[in-house]
DNA sequence: CTTGACCTTCCACCCAAATGGAAGGTTTAT
DNA sequence: ATAAACCTTCCATTTGGGTGGAAGGTCAAG
């Protein structure tokens, strides 16, 4: 099977492919004599397990450990199982963070519903957010991103 | 004050300041003869309102939205609070597709807790993504995508 | 007068996960 | 024989929000 044919099995494109192999998620195929790379069924069945596992909320980096775990024939279950107890784990904590962002703005835009003037009385910018009580000094930096960020490091 | 000034009277690095002068958050200072930048307090308060709108999950280019109402001396309230409204709608659809996708990996999961043996049974590299039932032609990539992307172009 | 802290500009790089395109080689069908 | 369709490698670009460093100018204290 040449790539574009992998390409159609399994509906990813020869780009994603080729970028695969240079992450070294997919190993490196044999090729011809003329350089095409040559695949089998087992490459197909490899890059749907990559799609399913991206599916489920895994980056590349998790997945590629899943996969060297399998390719020295070690389990990979109670890894897979870690990894995802851990995502569950990371919804969790964004579903609350999310909770607790979202009632924070809904007070302000009510605050804001409540304002009968819309210049500012006292700060100079723009009273919703100057007067909202948001600490500045808080490390956080918009809630995208406590929902983001989903290594595990190992 | 000089921008060594201002970054320590607000929390962010110099190099953090140049780049929002040069992405337009904030306007050209005057400078002094040898060609150092000199700020005032209006200066604090404009970083200090950029943190908070940070904070509040407005994107760069949303606070930069506001302050060229601002200085253009237009009302900015309405805007903000329809700012704050599809905040709030993007965070609801986000903890909607949270809660769907925890709830489809936790199925997952107790499924992987009851296999008996890790080794797969029909699947070839691992049987709980294998046998997840998880659709590869979806087109979602990853739960974090849907929460992020937060541009509301205009 | 020199040391060290500060400032300037500009360019490159980080993260993830690809995508686009150029320049050139190969295979297949007509 | 030649065009279409495919393949190869390598390099640049995307998005957002910055960070790092080089090369050089400036300023205050001792």
């Amino acid at each position: 099977m040449k790539i574009g044919e992998l390409a159609k099995a399994t509906g990813l494109s020869t780009k994603t492919i080729r970028f695969y192999e240079a992450e070294g998620l997919v190993p490196n195929p044999p090729r011809t004599k003329s350089g095409y790379r040559t695949y089998t069924e087992s490459d197909v069945v490899r890059l749907e397990f990559i799609l399913k596992a991206k599916r489920l909320g895994l980056s590349l980096d998790e997945v590629k450990g899943i996969l060297n775990l399998h390719d020295r024939s070690k389990p990979t279950c109670m890894h897979v199982r870690s990894l995802l107890d851990d995502k569950v784990a990371q919804i969790v904590t964004a579903i609350q963070e999310l909770l607790g962002f979202k009632s924070e703005l809904e007070l302000l835009r009510d605050h804001a519903a409540s304002l009968v003037d819309c210049r500012p009385s006292g700060g100079n910018i723009c009273s919703i957010i100057e007067d909202s009580g948001i600490n500045v000094a808080s490390s956080r930096v918009g809630w995208a991103e406590s929902v983001s960020s989903s290594r595990l490091d190992t």
